[in-house]
DNA sequence: AGCTCTTCCTGAAAGC
DNA sequence: TGCTTTCAGGAAGAGC
């Protein structure tokens, strides 16, 4: 499922494959998750693509006039893609046959065509207006690959939801998803279903430093693949093979050989070593050790 | 504030 | 074997 390093690898591929073209027509299968496609289809073509970037999950490509003149206001225009969990964008000649699940077509001045892909259909496609980007970024946490330290510590502490739902909380960090959560709290050895406010500032510290380190090696890896993630190119990433708790429930810990576990936390399975990543204690664990002998105390 | 539940959607896998 | 059920999950919204 594409999260920050799997945007960023098909950013880096449309980036180099489509800045300078001009997009010349539009046509949509599916719109379900498409945000007014009439406007569009109206609306793109004719202009050229100034450039190709990525919010947090989203990648953003920026589009201009044709006749663009850097002595008028700008008039550019930013087409949002999100490609949830599978959604694909790649760019292929456009005589190329159309695998299954092609819901968007935007064909190029020099023949090839890009085409958005998605089984499932839970991404999303808009169009933000120059005057609305500082709006639809602001409702985004920072990039976890530029908050500062102080920042991260200071954005984690004093709040009582887990570790787990604030790294996915995307008004907070941008991009990390749970591939990413989880690998980042397993090599920072922190229990997914910790309380933000009971971890130390030298544990926040150290995720702060893992998430970085994780999602930069994703990067080098050009992501991971697990079922749909193809990059613009159509290859797959290489990142799953360096997981060492994601989908290895059951399989022993590279680190102290327990068998890593799944649970759910924050509605997500969660995967992580028991014995790396101790339990917090539960409200029930602490009276059991303050009182050991109390007998059928009220549950609750 | 933060939790759970529901919705969207399809294919894979498990269950019978 | 073949049908039916369950599950996965990013994000948003409801309700507690």
């Amino acid at each position: 499922m594409p999260e920050l390093p799997e945007v960023e690898t098909v950013v880096r591929g449309l980036r180099i494959s489509l800045p300078g073209r001009e997009i010349v027509d539009v046509r949509f299968g599916k719109t379900d998750f498409v945000d007014d496609p009439a406007a569009i289809a109206e609306r793109l073509p004719g202009m050229r693509i100034a450039d190709v970037t990525r919010m947090g999950k989203f990648i953003c490509i920026v589009l201009e006039p044709m006749s663009a003149r850097s002595d008028l206001p700008s008039s550019r225009l930013y087409f949002v893609v999100h490609l949830g969990m599978t959604g694909r964008l790649t760019v292929v000649p456009a005589a190329d046959s159309v695998v299954p699940h092609t819901h968007g077509f935007f064909a190029l001045d020099d023949g090839r065509e890009l085409r958005y892909t998605d089984v499932r259909r839970f991404g999303r496609m808009l169009l933000v207006q120059e005057s609305g980007l500082p709006e639809f970024a602001g409702r985004l946490g920072k990039e976890p690959l530029e908050i500062s330290a102080e920042e991260f510590c200071r954005s984690f502490a004093q709040r009582r939801a887990r570790l787990k739902s604030l790294l996915l909380d995307q008004r907070i960090l941008r991009g990390v998803g749970n591939i990413y959560a989880d690998e980042s709290l397993f090599r920072a050895r922190l229990h997914p279903a910790r309380i933000a406010e009971n971890v130390s500032k030298k544990q926040l510290l150290a995720l702060h430093r893992t998430v970085r380190e994780v999602l930069e090696e994703a990067i080098r890896s050009r992501g991971s693949s697990i079922s749909d993630y193809v990059d613009s190119e159509g290859n797959r990433g290489t990142f799953q093979q360096r997981h060492r708790v994601y989908q290895r429930d059951g399989k022993a810990c590279l680190r102290c050989k327990s068998k890593i576990k799944r649970i759910i936390v924050a509605g997500r399975s969660s995967h992580y070593c028991p014995r790396c990543q101790p339990a917090p204690r539960t409200r029930h664990a602490a009276r059991k050790r303050l009182k050991p002998r109390m007998h059928s105390d009220s549950h609750r």
